[in-house]
DNA sequence: CAGGCGTGGGA
DNA sequence: TTCCCAAGCCT
């Protein structure tokens, strides 16, 4: 009976693919994970699909040292799928706010809604239909269906990137294309038959713990023995990094309105930067001697000014540019009614704290409101 | 399909 | 300080 089982592996899915497949690999994995790997990880020891998918989400481009206070604060307000699909889109935003990258949280909700609607609250096991909700790709749909359903199903995220370009020697960049479509071949081929959760959080494991990105623990790899890089001492050249490019820069003017005990927010655009959460008023600009001008135009329509002041510029960089932010204090003496329409809100200055707000203007906010600070303008 | 999309921490 | 980038997905 055994021979029947073993003989019916999986066939290739093509000769390619096949060239890859070294069962020596996943076992090597396997046994490192279960002796040296991460067992106590807030979302681990659970099978619960909304929770490892919650923590998947959080994890994508994040380290797990920041996302562990969020996961369980999110945890407590939203603790299953229902929840979630019930809670309003702010909360969702005040809860995912300093996290980053915020079209991760419109479409977590997006997707739990879905889940409920479609599957009646669970989510199917099947790493293809996990794929077709929003925010779960390839690579997301397959750790939760190994996570929560135990499915063979292959990841490909950054630490098996980096773990696979060192071990396999592979050169060129891996988010290129045609070197991430050889990764997918060979992520499928190594698939173990049987523990695909140990195998998968070996993978993750290995590339956090011992095969980081600079000064990796060699010494302690159970997959040293094979390691292309090692053995050509390439270690420190794999994998290649992104070709990088020059960061453009753009200024932009902040407003900070009071009246009373209020400051005027501005919901942003689904779209673009800082999707979905308030922020200040603002307005590009091109240099620094427009910066008055702005300010004026800004504000003029809003009703009389009652005092302005110049906050202490800083600059916050993203992924792909640098932004430069002049922040200004304005009180108003009275409110036009014209502020009330549109995407701008009164916000009580005692409760930014729980704001959905972008992590640099939540400082910002903090800093300039300090309680006493409110009327002290020129 | 190359580029957009945050933030905090380490070197 | 400055640079790099960490459990990717979407368009």
């Amino acid at each position: 009976m055994k021979g029947v089982v073993e003989s019916r592996r999986k066939a290739p899915a093509s000769a390619e693919a096949g060239q890859y497949e070294d069962p020596s690999f996943s076992a090597a994995v396997i046994a490192w994970q279960k002796q040296h790997g991460r067992h106590k990880l807030p979302w681990q020891n659970t099978r619960d699909a909304y929770r490892v998918w919650l923590s998947e989400i959080m994890l994508q481009q994040t380290q797990v040292a920041a996302v562990i206070p969020y996961y369980q604060r999110f945890l407590e307000r939203c603790p299953d799928v229902f929840a979630l699909a019930a809670a309003p889109s702010e909360d969702v935003m005040a809860l995912w706010s300093g996290l980053g990258y915020y079209t991760r949280a419109r479409n977590l909700h997006k997707c739990a809604q879905r889940v409920v609607e479609q599957y009646g609250g669970r989510f199917p096991d099947d790493p293809d239909l996990l794929a077709d909700l929003p925010g779960i790709g390839r690579s997301t749909a397959a750790a939760i269906a190994a996570f929560s359903y135990g499915r063979r199903a292959a990841i490909l995220d950054g630490n098996v990137k980096r773990v696979f370009a060192r071990v396999f020697g592979i050169d060129g960049y891996p988010g290129a294309k045609p070197i991430e479509d050889k990764l997918w071949l060979r992520a499928v081929a190594l698939l173990p038959d049987q523990d695909i959760e140990s195998y998968t959080q070996g993978l993750m494991d290995l590339g956090a713990t011992l095969c980081v990105r600079g000064k990796p623990a060699c010494e302690r790899c159970p997959l040293a023995g094979r390691c292309v890089a090692l053995a050509q001492d390439r270690v420190a050249e794999l994998p290649v990094s992104k070709p990088k490019k020059a960061v453009p820069e753009r200024e932009t003017v902040m407003l900070v309105i009071t009246h009373g005990e209020d400051v005027l927010l501005e919901q942003r655009p689904d779209s673009g930067i800082w999707g979905g959460l308030l922020s200040l008023p603002e307005i590009a600009v091109g240099g620094a001697a427009q910066f008055d001008t702005a300010v004026r135009t800004l504000v003029a329509p809003y009703g009389e000014l009652q005092g302005c002041r110049k906050l202490q510029p800083f600059s916050h960089v993203f992924t792909h540019f640098k932004l430069h932010v002049a922040p200004f204090q304005v009180a108003m003496q009275s409110r036009s009614q014209r502020i009330a329409e549109g995407a701008l809100v009164w916000y009580p200055v005692a409760r930014l704290g729980e704001a959905p707000l972008p992590a640099p203007v939540k400082k910002l906010l903090l800093g300039a409101l300090r309680s006493d600070d409110l009327l002290a303008t020129v």
